[in-house]
DNA sequence: AATTCGGGGCT
DNA sequence: AGCCCAGAATT
């Protein structure tokens, strides 16, 4: 054994020991069930933990099994997914469900190329579910291990373009090469959770300190320069007629298949805004504006009129659904 | 390679 | 107020 893979294999070891004492257990370490192990891996993606946690067990009462999944209404499973964000993910789940049961026999696929052909997996989710619902070696790279493996290289080249993401996934794909890859995998993200964080990273008890060359490390990983934040308008018309409210179904691509309230083409300049609410959406901050109005003569094709008791059924935005809320609570 | 896609936790 | 988060798809 060469000098590198004594250091690896001890590097492996250590990091598995601090795991197995120090690690969180949460729902989906659990288990091994390919589906469950998906579905958190897809509620995880640019999601924090605690934010998972208040959808992850409701999902399974209301689709237990990737078959339920995939004969599901695309409108409940949306509503499932609801305030989480990124809802093609839900879509994509949903379809990669539909897929599987199709023609895979009802079985996740184990091996990356088959996985990634599926919708909404990517390199890391590929490499999610191999290592840890098949404990097979495949490398994963998330903002976790991005940040722990950057700094023990003491990496200072933007990690998120070439030729420093390629860096990091070869030193992924080494790394895994051990025993259990799925545990591994797990623990180099625990360590980026709970010590090697962004801001302050707790390096003084940190299980592979020993191994880290980063001499100043709350300035890695280094990111390009994110794009300037632009501030939007969005007039949207509070319309009702009756018990109905007038909503619009989405087209997307942000929020396809969900219901907002309906754009307003022209405001007049004495119009007073009902509600409104700023919310972001990436590099965007959108100042929303709902205006009261009158029932149009002609509905546009994606409108149409909805019984307030059934809006909450609804998938809805936050932004809207709080907006519906107050309007309708406020009455 | 750059941009888009949500929403909330945390400092 | 700004940064960050178990990323993927599209352009
Ligand atoms: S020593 Fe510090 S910087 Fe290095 S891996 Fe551990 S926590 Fe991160």
């Amino acid at each position: 054994m060469n000098q590198v893979e004594l250091q690896s294999t001890r590097f492996r070891a250590a990091l598995i020991a601090w795991y197995r004492l120090d690690g969180r257990i949460l729902p989906w370490r659990t288990t091994a069930d390919p589906y469950r192990i998906l579905v958190s891996e897809m509620m995880l993606q640019q999601t924090q933990v605690v934010t998972v946690l208040r959808y992850y067990d409701r999902w399974f009462q209301l689709f237990p099994t990737l078959e339920s999944l995939a004969h599901a209404d695309e409108s409940d499973v949306l509503h499932a997914w609801q305030g989480l964000g990124y809802y093609s993910r839900a879509r994509h789940l949903h379809q990669c469900a539909r897929w599987v049961v199709e023609h895979c026999g009802g079985k996740l696929p184990c091996d990356i190329k088959s996985l990634l052909e599926l919708p909404g997996i990517g390199r890391y989710t590929a490499g999610a579910v191999a290592s840890f619902a098949f404990n097979l070696p495949a490398p994963i790279l998330d903002a976790n291990v991005i940040r722990v493996l950057a700094r023990l290289v003491n990496l200072e080249t933007p990690i998120d373009r070439e030729p420093g993401k390629s860096t990091l996934w070869e030193l992924a794909e080494h790394l895994v090469r051990g025993p259990e890859p799925g545990t591994f995998n797990s623990a180099l993200m625990e360590l980026g959770a709970l010590v090697c964080t962004p801001r302050a990273p707790a390096c003084e008890r940190c299980p592979v300190k020993t191994y880290c060359r980063a001499s100043h490390p709350q300035n890695i990983p280094r990111k390009s320069v994110r794009a300037e934040v632009v501030r939007r308008q969005e007039n949207y018309r509070w319309i009702r007629r009756g018990d109905q409210i007038l909503l619009r179904k989405c087209a997307g691509p942000r929020w396809k298949g969900m219901w907002t309230l309906p754009l307003a083409d022209e405001i007049q300049n004495d119009e007073v805004p009902v509600f409104e609410m700023r919310h972001s959406v990436t590099r965007f901050v959108i100042h929303l504006k709902v205006f009261s109005g009158r029932a149009p003569a002609v509905l546009a094709p994606d409108n149409s009129y909805h019984r307030v008791k059934d809006i909450p059924d609804l998938p809805m935005p936050t932004p809207h659904r709080r907006s519906v809320d107050v309007l309708l609570g406020g009455r």
